[in-house]
DNA sequence: ATAGGGTTAG
């Protein structure tokens, strides 16, 4: 539901007036700008830029706010941190916003459920906490952090006070985009002394999982230590199954088997009954080469009269476990249980992940029929691949020279709807190079960009060594040529590639043309390697001269370049004086012209005006000048006010004479 | 009634 635009324009202006800093923004520490959005499909990217545009986080501009008396109060106390409300505050008019907002979530119209939220926020009907955490977990499914933080932000400046679910968003949204010591970094908060909500087991799952998905194993350590010191949450098996799988995928199997035993051993020595675990057990076992533990473990847990509980996600760990490690047949047996066993609603036991690790089991031991077989079985189970999956089997398909198979899934994404993203053109560009389909690999490459995907430098990078491996150097230095029009930057390997290739086919000038490039390009290292290959080439041509040159010339570049920029800055510099000099004569020209006209209505009130002497000059007068001597006799009558009414009147009508007198 | 429960590629 649109709001109607008085109020719009009635409320907007007071969240232009916030304090600029309350103790709150200590709670926001990235601003949405800064925050990288999550590097999922491009045209996500592009609805978030729009949406940036369209929606900016309430500014705070100037020092001293000023609020309407009796109006909002953002924060009469920024220093006390407040206690959330309670749930019974969800009640009344408040709960009558709250199902408003709700409806508009769940017809996804999150703009205007963010929007109402906003708004809200200073009526007289203010949104819950409750409220708010709706619209900002919504907004947190959709991916649209750049929204969520700027709403955070707001509710947080106006004193919503935040539960602990608001925390777990906001920490959710920071680790999301791979921000995991930013969310820490908030996460410390909460365990402040005078902190009014306590971490809840959900704040360190999101928090150790990330950190151990992002390889900070330390810190993700630190914080399961943490978690046992306050003694406030019991040992959570999950916290331990995200650090173990942090250390299983850094190889380190020790680490991983030494937390499952800690772990046991904290909730009493028996059986954890958690099946999350057994996953990351079973490949801490496979690392360190203890087979038979592994799979040991695997009859246990999962055997007869076995105790432990498993659900779809803590199933496809052990999935994972078996495919990885040699063990197909296993992991066949165990997903057909895993089918049996599903019977939703009741019970999940598998998911999209379940399919897409038995594809991976399956292209690990090259049967890419059964593959593309179980991949085909998804909607059996109500599961839709999406753009990771794809990805996943295109890879593996694209590597074994199956380019037929992986084009025909990339047309099936197109059919369903399932958009590729700029991961799974790469895959396709690597996969016709591959079979030297070099026409098809520039074509997906030019696909990008008809479909608005924007490909980074790496992207470039497969183009550029593609192309040229089949001695299509000048097709190649074309697109290395179209990187700053797309505005992407070259890396080395973007360089190297050309390089070398020229220095292949002893086209010199065009490698020292690189090499050049390199050596101007400030935060391009040009390696020894590079450096010796380049040398030993020219030397071979008797131009060992030439290597000489190029740094010669490098340096004299970078001082013109330096020269020029000095140049240009001096040129704005005194561009800068100029237009200052030339304000300032305006303004005094001004002053002059103003003076005088004032005079000349001075003295048209006091009757001195003669003819041939004020007419003529009036006549000269500008209508400028004209425009000034209203604005100055405007001047002259304010500051006259207090004088009398009578004499501001009469400066008036002179004014209004002189104009006339003017035109 | 708001959070949250996991897995999977490179």
């Amino acid at each position: 539901m649109a709001l109607s635009k008085p109020l719009f324009s009635r409320l907007l202006p007071f969240s232009l007036r916030l304090p600029a800093r309350p103790q709150h923004r200590l709670l926001c520490l990235a601003t949405p700008t800064d925050l990288p959005d999550a590097p999922t499909d491009a045209s996500a990217e592009r609805r978030r830029r729009k949406r940036r545009l369209r929606v900016e986080p309430p500014s705070s501009r100037g020092p001293t706010p000023q609020r309407t008396p009796g109006g909002p109060r953002p924060s009469s106390n920024p220093n006390a941190l407040k206690l959330p409300e309670p749930a019974s505050v969800l009640s009344g008019k408040r709960l009558d916003l709250h199902r408003r907002i709700l409806t508009l979530v769940r017809e996804n119209d999150l703009d205007e459920a963010a929007l109402l939220t906003r708004h809200s926020i200073y009526s007289n009907c203010r949104p819950t906490v409750f409220t708010c955490n709706t619209v900002l977990a919504a907004l947190l499914r959709q991916a649209r952090y750049a929204d969520l933080l700027s709403l955070h932000r707001f509710v947080t400046q106006a004193s919503v006070a935040p539960t602990v679910a608001t925390h777990n968003l906001l920490l959710q949204a920071y680790c999301d985009c791979r921000r995991p010591e930013t969310a820490l970094e908030h996460f410390r908060l909460l365990l402040k002394d005078d902190s009014p909500v306590l971490p809840s087991p959900t704040t360190y799952r999101i928090l150790a999982r990330s950190l151990a998905e992002n390889g900070k194993l330390d810190l993700a350590l630190e914080l399961k230590d943490g978690m046992l010191e306050r003694g406030l949450i019991a040992p959570d098996p999950q916290v331990y199954a995200f650090v173990m799988g942090g250390f299983v995928n850094a190889g380190d199997g020790d680490t991983a088997v030494s937390l499952y035993e800690e772990l046991k051993e904290k909730l009493g020595g028996g059986l954890i009954l958690d099946g999350v675990v057994y996953g990351n057990l079973m490949k801490g076992y496979f690392l360190k080469g203890m087979d038979k533990e592994a799979m040991d473990c695997y009859t246990e847990v999962l055997g007869e009269g076995s105790k432990v509980r498993f659900e779809a996600v803590s199933y496809n760990m052990v999935l994972d476990a078996l495919g990885r490690n040699g063990r197909l047949d296993d992991a066949v047996e165990l997903f057909d249980r895993m089918c049996k066993e599903h019977d939703p609603p009741r019970r999940i036991a598998v998911n999209l992940g379940s399919f897409n690790v038995m594809v991976d089991a399956y292209c690990r031991v090259e049967r890419f029929q059964d593959a593309i077989e179980v991949f085909g079985k998804m909607g059996e189970k109500s599961c839709t691949p999406d753009a990771l999956s794809y990805n996943s089997l295109i890879d593996w398909l694209g590597k074994n020279e199956l380019v037929g198979e992986a084009e025909g899934l990339y047309k099936e994404m197109g059919e369903r709807g399932i958009n590729p993203d700029e991961y799974s053109y790469v895959l396709l560009i690597e996969s016709c190079f591959r079979v030297d389909n070099v026409d098809d690999a520039v074509g997906y490459f030019n696909k990008m960009f008809d479909v608005g995907l924007r490909p980074n430098a790496n992207s470039f990078n497969k183009v550029i060594s593609g192309l040229v491996k089949v001695d299509r150097i000048d097709e190649a230095q074309g697109f290395f040529d179209l990187m700053p029009e797309k505005e992407v930057k070259p890396n080395i390997a973007s360089y190297e590639s050309l390089l070398r290739a020229y220095i292949n086919v002893a086209r010199l000038d065009d490698a020292i043309k690189m090499a050049k490039g390199i050596l101007l390009d400030e935060s391009i290292v040009f390696t020894d390697e590079l450096k010796a290959l380049l040398y030993g080439a020219l030397q071979k041509e008797g131009r060992n001269g030439d290597m000489t040159k190029l740094y010669e010339d490098v340096e004299t570049e970078k001082a013109e370049a330096a020269a020029r920029a000095a140049e240009e800055k001096a040129r704005a510099e005194a561009l800068a004086k100029e237009e200052e000099e030339k304000k300032k004569a305006e303004a005094k020209a001004k002053e002059e012209s103003a003076a005088r006209a004032s005079r000349a209505a001075i003295d048209a009130v006091l009757g001195r005006k003669s003819g041939a002497e004020n007419g003529e000059s009036s006549q000269e007068m500008s209508v400028e000048e004209a425009q000034v001597v209203e604005s100055h006799s405007d001047a002259v009558g304010a500051a006259e006010q207090n004088e009398g009414d009578d004499q501001k009147k009469e400066s008036g009508d002179a004014t209004s004479q002189v104009i006339a007198s003017s035109s």
